[in-house]
DNA sequence: GCCAACGTTGGC
DNA sequence: GCCAACGTTGGC
């Protein structure tokens, strides 16, 4: 049974467009525990993953992709050139775990933040409460399909 | 660019 | 183990 999530990004970092581009991508950078938890222990081959835009105008949910390999060290906390380099973290025991991600869809229709604090059936999203700043989030089937119809 | 919220660090 | 200081996130 696939799980449903949302993960962030600032798309002058990478966006949806250089997702599609890409195909795939490692969801590497991640320095948050919940986070890396989420991506450890909960997510799974095939679950299905919107892709946000944060930091931006408007800052909005813009499409899909789905899990297609599970959590396994991000080697960029290994290499000190990085910008996500973290001494702590040793390739014998790694601190910082990432997933991959492949491409679905682009929505038509990006649905902002705004638009998704005005939905009643997405009040409670993890994304829209007070302080908020987990870069991966669970959703719940009902908010993901919500946001899919109206993003189109 | 501002600033509230929150996580992390480090002195004690 | 407390907590002040600091850094980061991210909406506005």
């Amino acid at each position: 049974m696939a799980k449903y999530w949302l993960i962030k990004s600032e798309p002058n970092v990478y966006s949806i467009d250089d997702l599609q581009k890409d195909k795939k991508t490692f969801w590497d950078g991640v320095r948050n525990y919940q986070a890396r938890n989420f991506m450890r222990d909960e997510m799974k081959k095939g679950d299905q993953v919107i892709f946000y835009h944060s930091n931006t105008e408007p800052p909005a949910a813009v499409g899909i992709c789905e899990v297609v390999k599970e959590g396994y060290p991000d080697f960029t906390a290994f290499d000190p050139g990085d910008k996500h380099y973290d001494p702590k973290s040793k390739e014998d025991n790694p601190t910082w775990i990432m997933v991959d991600v492949k491409f679905i869809k682009k929505f038509n229709n990006p649905v902002s933040i705004s638009e998704i604090k005005e939905n009643p059936k997405l009040k409670n999203m993890k994304l829209i409460q007070r302080g908020n700043r987990l870069s991966v989030m669970p959703l719940t089937k009902t908010e993901f399909d919500e946001i899919v119809i109206m993003g189109k």
